[in-house]
DNA sequence: AAACCGGGGAT
DNA sequence: ATCCCAGGTTT
């Protein structure tokens, strides 16, 4: 009685779903592979990663006896590159405990590296049909409105209280469709902005739009604004090749290749910062360009010279590698590199 | 609970 | 300029 909502979401899902890549099997694998990418990352994003991903990594054991460095270079420009290696690990371990078959309780896949609450149940329910709630951005909003949910939905207390009421009205027989219908419903007419109520399969169920309130919900927590970094860039050439750095692989950027450089106040002070970070004294000649990239909680405002490399000894704290130019694409350089990148490519040599 | 962790598209 | 996206982990 109070739930026709599910059928009629059900039904409208059948309709209108789109058609997309991971929609087209059941393999656990490939479901997995497709909601890592598609944490904090949106669809049409995904899409071209996960078919070359999947392409090159068929299956839990390919993955699973790759190089990380390989992993890494299909994720480029995708980001939150811990992702990658919680995948990687992930699958050693599905390999080494499970014998290369994909777990099946919803215990022993949460505890895998790299999946939390919503990718655990997001697993259960599309790959296994059974009634687990996958609780994310979409759903929550959708939630929200429907059920006039006024906390904050980026408290835990309030995701439970969601998941609590999921599993009350969850379809036994399509756990499957009913977590991407949810989905599916935020990412196509319950938006954050402006909602297309008209087009909504369960208007009439929303306690939300019963008051005029959609505009209003959900009530989320302000995010602390990103800091600001001044941040120098080196760029040393020997012959055709350049030096470049592959960054530890715990924290930002993790594991990816940049142009070595180092927070700094002035000219001076980088290479000052350089020397210590290095172990290698550069001279800073040609004032190249300026490039910024916005990362969620951080901005940088680099500046890039073209240095001469006086002396040096490199230290333990550092990864530098002389790279050829022609190789460049053949290692995973985030995006807030690529105009460096692009301007050595296409330059050639350097002025 | 808050911070960290990327990148890009929509408004 | 702001929001936020099929979030997880660490502090």
């Amino acid at each position: 009685m109070q739930i026709t909502w599910v059928t009629a979401l059900l039904n409208w899902f059948q309709l209108h779903q789109r058609e997309l890549p991971w929609r087209q099997t059941k393999d656990p694998y490939a479901i997995w592979v497709s909601e890592i990418m598609l944490q904090q990352t949106r669809v049409e994003t995904v899409v071209p990663y996960y078919r070359r991903f999947l392409e090159r990594f068929p299956t839990v054991e390919h993955l699973a006896k790759a190089q990380i460095d390989e992993v890494l270079k299909l994720w480029e420009g995708l980001g939150y590159y811990t992702r990658a290696k919680n995948l990687h690990r992930a699958a050693q371990v599905i390999q080494q405990e499970y014998q290369s078959v994909f777990p099946r309780s919803h215990s022993e896949v949460l505890a895998l590296p790299g999946i939390g609450d919503y990718t655990a149940g997001a697993i259960m329910s599309i790959a296994y049909g059974q009634p687990f709630p996958a609780i994310d951005g979409n759903v929550l909003r959708v939630i929200a409105r429907l059920q006039l949910v006024q906390k904050d939905i980026s408290l835990p207390q309030t995701k439970t209280e969601v998941a609590a009421f999921l599993k009350g009205v969850f379809p036994l027989e399509q756990a499957s469709d009913f977590t991407q219908a949810l989905m599916e419903l935020g990412a196509l007419v319950c938006l954050p902005m402006t909602p297309k109520c008209t087009l909504c399969p369960i208007q009439v169920h929303c306690q939300a739009k019963q008051r005029n309130m959609q505009q209003e919900l959900p009530i989320k927590s302000k995010k602390t604004l990103p800091k600001r970094e001044k941040r120098y860039l080196a760029i040393i050439q020997q012959g055709d090749k350049i030096l470049m750095n592959k960054r530890p692989m715990a924290g930002l950027l993790g594991g990816l290749w940049e142009f070595p450089g180092v927070e700094s106040k002035n000219k001076q002070d980088f290479v000052q910062n350089f020397k210590r970070q290095f172990g290698l004294t550069i001279i800073p000649k040609v004032h190249k360009l300026d490039t910024s990239h916005v990362f969620s909680h951080r901005i940088w405002e680099m500046k890039v010279y073209h240095s001469e490399l006086v002396s040096g000894e490199v230290t333990t704290a550092a990864d530098l590698h002389w790279i050829p130019i022609d190789q460049l694409n053949t290692i995973a350089i985030p995006s807030a590199f690529q105009k460096i990148k692009d301007s050595l490519l296409l330059g050639g040599k350097l002025c």
